[in-house]
DNA sequence: GTAGGGTTAG
């Protein structure tokens, strides 16, 4: 019985065919030493293999063949060639051989020459070569080389299938599948696969649903498959009913398929069952390992993450790139950079610092902790970048006050023809809004509208409401809002809510917030706001009547908080805070650094002090701010003298500052953490009071 | 167990 209904060319024939008839006597098939050379390739003892293939009196093409595969997997493609040349003769599968030794070593002309020159293809060696065109990118040669095949059976459907998959064109890989004569389980798997891994999931499962109703017996590659269609698609239920199915057949145990489950359980949220499933499994890998990395970061458990890292490079396991991503990314997620600093030398020694997947979390990491100087030098060394990379830098940029230098970027981008996307230009309208940009910032949103391979999203409109209103164009950010194409949402109305803080816009306010208590009225980043608006008109009634109203509705504030990492210990502040061990040390070096700033001229910006006090009083407040309070006793436990102190003055934060050896941290009111930006060896400048520009730096030198 | 097509993390 044939495997494959629809093979119309028998492969055996043709390479028999191939083989010159004095090379029959090579071709016995119990030879004695096949299963020892094999046990030696399996082994990957590729050397010992060797010495063995030498001792063998003329081996035949089966010997050959199998070394030149052994060679092929670790990428030795000049040894490879050279017994390939010393063959005394070669069959079809000593060709087809070489010619996948060569594609799968990168060498695709090697390849397309070999299969040229071939006596007698078979069909076997134009699937090779199809796979090998895809794998260099190139589906058109591809999908030319499949059309004029002279026969193709299922196993070179599948391969066009896949190409077609791999490389981004998955509506002519559905078409073909739809019209391919005999489909099996190969070509059902590749093309739910191919649905998922471009982003449709949702045909995806119904394709599974389909497949499931011809009742053919399926693998445990196509359950992991099917599982991971499951996560992407946070398909819970489906997964949990394979999950028991797969446990009665006991293909639960599989490797793939319990790092399937594994990936499931993290993506839809149910991190502790992940984390079983990890521990029960038995042999843990670098992917599963991985993917409980990963996990745990997806459910802001970033602390977990770091000790499954910490405990698996204690292990024999060694970490891969997309490890090391994870790993990254939760760093970012902690504001942790001296552990990313450390997982960063760590990535060098074992060079995977090269990786570009790598070097783009290395960048967000920097960014994201306010390190946007080591960002750029990541950046600018990078000898391969993708829209990621530019992406990360662009963000990391507008996040750090350098607006123009972002904008620079994306000009530089689209000069080498990188394609932006909704979130290239989420990081222009950033930098717009945090460096204050109105014409750009207006030029750019007009750019987004009629770029039609990007969609207008609710967060760019967010933006462009926070540039218009940081800005006090008012009335144009409500017109923004009126036309939007969908129903704005409360981080809307709050950006505009935010400006009338800054430009004391009560009426506006007053309007605004009524909206915002409708959409989401246990949000208690609209009381305060609105609280502090009337605040700072001297409104006392207002702010009273708007307290009472958060207090009635059961609504608390998590306050502002600031903390400082030192030595892998993470020290937390809130405005006032006393009850740290250390408080007096930290109260007495903070006037110590309040009287220096006010010798240098330093003027706090009371605008926004929130509370119903004199301005002596408010000046009270803003010097005992989280930040501050968590500066000063980054002060007192470092070394003294061993570097500038920088007591930045940007955005409206008022004073943040940022010490020398040590990482600042912070939460605002909406909850949301970011890291203090913190610079070393500045030059010493004049101070200045706030703008909502550039960033400006005052450095003060801490007394030996 | 000489050669081609589908499986897990990012």
């Amino acid at each position: 019985m044939k495997r494959f209904p629809a093979i119309t060319a028998n492969p055996k024939v043709a390479s028999f065919r191939s083989i010159p008839a004095a090379t029959q006597p090579w071709k016995e098939s119990g030879s004695p030493w096949k299963s020892t050379l094999f046990r030696l390739l399996q082994s990957h003892e590729i050397d010992e293999a060797a010495r063995f293939f030498a001792r063998i009196p003329s081996p035949g093409v089966q010997l050959y063949t199998m070394m030149i595969n052994g060679y092929c997997r670790i990428n030795r493609l000049d040894q490879a060639f050279r017994l390939f040349e010393r063959m005394p003769a070669r069959d079809a599968a000593a060709w087809n051989s070489m010619i996948k030794a060569a594609l799968d070593c990168g060498e695709l002309d090697l390849g397309r020459k070999l299969f040229d020159e071939m006596p007698g293809r078979n069909v076997i060696s134009w699937t090779t070569m199809v796979n090998g065109l895809s794998q260099f990118g190139r589906v058109d040669a591809a999908e030319d080389l499949f059309f004029r095949m002279p026969l193709r059976d299922t196993a070179a459907w599948n391969a066009m299938i896949s190409a077609y998959c791999d490389n981004g064109r998955v509506a002519d890989a559905r078409s073909m599948f739809d019209k391919m004569p005999q489909p099996n389980l190969i070509s059902w798997t590749a093309m739910i696969g191919g649905h998922d891994q471009n982003g449709e999931s949702d045909k995806a499962l119904c394709l599974f649903s389909e497949l499931w109703m011809t009742r053919m017996k399926l693998t445990p590659r196509t359950y992991a498959c099917i599982l991971t269609v499951c996560a992407n698609a946070s398909e819970l239920q489906l997964g949990i009913q394979l999950h028991a199915h797969l446990v009665r057949t006991s293909y639960s145990l599989d490797p793939f398929v319990s790092t399937s489950l594994v990936n499931l359980y993290a993506k839809c949220k149910q991190i502790e069952d992940s984390s079983k499933l990890f521990t029960e499994k038995q042999e843990k890998d670098v992917v599963s390992w991985t993917a409980l990395i990963t996990g745990y970061g997806l459910n802001d458990r970033h602390e977990d993450a770091l000790k499954e890292f910490d405990k698996m490079t204690a292990s024999p396991v060694r970490p891969n790139q997309s490890t090391f991503t994870s790993a990254l990314n939760s760093c970012c997620g902690l504001q942790a950079l001296e552990r990313g600093k450390k997982i960063h030398a760590t990535t060098v020694k074992l060079g995977l610092d090269l990786d570009m997947f790598v070097k783009n979390s290395l960048i967000v990491l920097y960014s994201k902790c306010g390190d946007i100087d080591d960002s750029l030098t990541l950046f600018n060394c990078m000898d391969r970048r993708n829209l990621v990379s530019w992406n990360s830098i662009i963000m990391g940029c507008a996040q750090n006050g350098y607006g123009s230098f972002a904008i620079e970027l994306f000009d530089d981008m689209t000069k080498l023809n990188v394609q932006p996307d909704e979130i290239t230009y989420t990081g222009l309208l950033t930098a717009c809004s945090h460096s204050r940009m109105l014409e750009k910032g207006r030029n750019i949103f007009h750019m987004l509208e009629r770029d039609p391979s990007v969609e207008v999203k609710l967060e760019h409109y967010s933006c462009m409401v926070d540039i218009l209103g940081r800005c006090a164009m008012f009335e144009e950010a409500e017109e923004l809002i009126r036309n939007m194409p969908m129903e704005p949402n409360a981080t809307i109305w709050l950006a505009l809510l935010s400006a009338c803080r800054i430009h004391a816009n009560i009426e506006v306010a007053r309007r605004i917030s009524k909206k915002v208590f409708d959409i989401d009225p246990e949000n208690s980043a609209t009381y305060v706001l609105l609280s502090n608006i009337y605040a700072s008109a001297g409104q006392w009634n207002d702010v009273s009547q708007t307290r009472l109203m958060m207090r009635s509705r059961g609504i608390t504030k998590v306050p502002a908080a600031s903390w400082i990492t030192l030595k892998g210990m993470r020290h937390e502040f809130v405005c006032g805070d006393r009850s740290h061990p250390m408080a007096t040390e930290v109260y007495k070096k903070l006037d110590w650094l309040v009287g220096k700033l006010k010798e240098l001229g330093y003027i706090h910006d009371t605008r926004f002090a929130l509370h119903d006090v004199d301005d002596e009083q408010k000046e009270a407040v803003l010097a005992y701010h989280s930040e501050k309070l968590a500066l000063a006793f980054g002060l007192i436990s470092t070394v003294e003298g061993m570097g500038f102190v920088l007591v930045e003055i940007a955005g409206d934060l008022g004073c943040v500052g940022g010490a020398f050896a040590a990482q600042l941290g912070g939460s605002g009111d909406d909850g949301q953490e970011h890291g203090l930006r913190h610079r070393r060896e500045r030059a010493f400048s004049s101070p200045s009071t706030c703008n909502y520009t550039e960033p400006s730096y005052t450095a003060v030198k801490v007394a030996p």
